[in-house]
Formats: structure tokens, sequence, C-alpha cells
DNA sequence: ATCTATTCATAAGC
DNA sequence: TGCTTATGAATAGAT
């Protein structure tokens, strides 16, 4: 920057702190503007100070609108882990499509009525038919991400019923070869599973 | 910029679009990160293309906790000029005491409106504010659905982490005593164990 | 806030 | 996509 580089760590001095973030906010804002312009990209900023203030931007509708779209995005395109991708994936591809399809049907529709003439041209009991629609939508979306939560959990609960089944028999395994072989050393090496086997019972 | 200045209006040329698109979203995510470290802020960026493909910064944590950090800042304030609003209600009580009062009507009206049918008594605007409040209200309702899905999934995630380990160390076990014991008939024993937990990787 | 001296970001070209 | 460079922008420090 200016008369002086400075180092890329949390500036100490809380004025100089204070007098950077506002500029630096600034500059950040209007840079996610000029992108939003130049590139026509869709961007949403939001800021919160160090005392908790929050400073936002949406270059297009609003941020609740952004947010919106980028869970719908964030969701399958990544996760933390890829197996459960594939498990969301697995789970039911016709169910999604058809889903994606009547959404897409419903948002053609919307658009239709907002670009075919404009809401000037729309009595109230279209707006109110148009409002009714949207909130099926909204409430068709969030159910989908509920059943498709609950289906996680429950495959989540699986997964933990067969592998505490399964810790189970390896223990009685263990158990039992110590008892055939009768050799003393092996009750000592059996210490640690049970120890872990426990730990996990504490959840 | 450099090499001459640029117009700030959408880059007609597809190809110099889609570069300045690169440079410049980067340059705004390294922005984004040194406001934060400089001045101890969080931020969160999304940026979608015109394609439609998201790229996003969140400087703390996830971008999910930063959304909800920042549905539950705004929230309260009805739109735009969120500061102000919180600005007015935190700076004057009885105001806000007020306002609540008023919102307890308008949600009571609300009600006898649902039961005793008829919107004869209810004014355009109090049906815009009955709306906006049980907008709200679901949205609450909903986040704090989806925040205890979240943990409870997060939960079984740990626990299952935790048994696989578990799992995996049981069967080194196994197959530790197997190789100093060396007896035969155990090898035919552990097939079981090893089948589950075979089975218990194909989710 | 406003003002510079600097550093930084980046448009254009390859 | 990556690199280079001339130039416009951003901004650190001072006022």
């Amino acid at each position: 920057m200016a008369r002086g580089k400075i180092q890329m760590k949390r500036i100490e001095n809380p004025v100089h702190r204070q007098v950077t973030f506002c500029k630096r906010r600034a500059g950040l804002l209007k840079k996610a503007k000029e992108l939003s312009v130049l590139c026509d990209a869709e961007i949403g900023v939001f800021i919160f100070s160090a005392h908790g203030k929050l400073y936002e931007l949406a270059t297009q509708g609003t941020m609740q609108g952004l947010i919106e779209k980028y869970l719908k995005c964030s969701r399958g395109a990544d996760d933390q882990v890829a197996d459960e991708a594939k498990d969301n994936q697995l789970l039911d591809p016709k169910e999604e499509i058809g889903m994606l399809k009547n959404e897409i049907e419903v948002l053609q529709r919307g658009l239709r009525f907002m670009y075919g003439g404009g809401a000037g041209t729309m009595t109230v009991d279209e707006l109110h038919a148009l409002e009714k629609y949207l909130e099926v939508w909204m409430y068709q979306i969030r159910s989908a991400k509920m059943d498709i939560m609950f289906q996680e959990i429950q495959l989540l609960k699986n997964k933990e019923g067969i592998l505490t089944a399964a810790n189970k028999h390896l223990k009685e395994k263990i158990d039992e070869q110590c008892r055939t072989a009768n050799i003393a050393p092996m009750l000592t090496n059996i210490q640690c599973p049970l120890t872990i086997q426990n730990k996990i019972y504490q959840f």
C-alpha cells in the first residue's frame, strides 16, 4: 500500500485498525460491485466487524435470495466427505429429478407471470394465487430438505447400529480366542480395545 | 487499472469478460481475506458467475455458520435500512415496547381473521405486517429445527468415526493374536467379523 | 475527513 | 491458462 508496506496480521493499534477497517471495507464492497457489473456476476458479501456489527452487500435482489441460491448450489456440489455426497445422490435419483423438474416448471410459470405484462396487469387475486404457489413451492423445498436430512440421520443410525454390533462381535471373538488359547499375555493386550469400546458408549 | 481505464459496465467481449472475472474474483477474495486478518473481522463472500457457478469464501468457520450468524443479525430489522431500525429500537425502549404491542395486536387480529373468517376487519398494511411477522416466525422455527438436525447428524458422524476406528483396532488385535498364537482354527472363526466389517464400509 | 507517497491490482498483450 | 508490464486504484500514514 502506501507509505510503507504493512504486515498481513491483525493491526494491534485499535485506532489504526478501525480506520483501516472502514477504508478497506469500502474498498472491498466497491470491488464486489465492480466485479458484479463488469462480469455479470451475482455477489453477496457480509462483513462482521470485530464488535459484531454487520455490513452487507447483495448485488442482485436481496441477501435472503442470494443465501437461498447459495444453499441450493452448495448442496450436493461439495460436502466435507465424498461419501456423504454419494449417499445423498444414491438415496433416490428419480425422486430428485422429479423434484427438479417440478421446480423448473414452477419457476417458468412464475417468470411468465412476472415478465408477461408485469405486475401492473395482475389482479389482487392473481397475485394472491402466485403467492400461494410460491408458498407451496417453499414448503416443498423445505420439506424435501427435511426428508433428506431425516434419511441421512436414519442412515447414520443404522451405520452406528451395525458398527456397534460388529464391535461387540469382535470383542467376543477376542475373549473367545483368549479363553481357548489360554495365553496370559493376551489378556493385557485386549484391555485397549475394551477401553475404546467403553468410550464409545459414553456418547 | 492498467493500459487504459475501463468503463464500469458489462464487458461485452466474452473472452475479456471471463479473464477479468477470474482475475477480479481472485482479487476480491484476497482483499476479503486481508480485511479479515488485519481488522479481526468475519467475512463471507459468495460469487455466482454468469453461468451459475459458485465461488465462496468464509474467513471463519463455515459459510453455513456465517449465514446463520447473518440471519440472526439481520432478523428483527425489516428491510435494507436494518441499521437505522435497530438503532431506533435500541435507543428508545418505550418505542420498542409500543412496536411489540402493535405486533401482538396484529397477530391477534390475524388469528381472529383465520378463525373468524373474513379479512374485512384488517387493512392491507396490517395484513402485510402479519405476513412479515409470520415469515420471520416460520423462519425461526425452521432454523431451530435445522440446527437440531445438523447437530444430530454431526454427533452421529462422530460416533461413526469412533466406531469405525474401534472396529479397525479390534480387527488388528485379532489378526495380531492369530499371528502370535498361530492357531489354525481361529482363522476360520474370524471370517465372520471381517465380513460384517466389509458390509459396513459399503455405505 | 483529506491529502500524498507508495504499494497493489490489473488490462492488455503474448 | 500463465506471465509480463504499463498504468490506474487503493490505501497507510500523516495532517
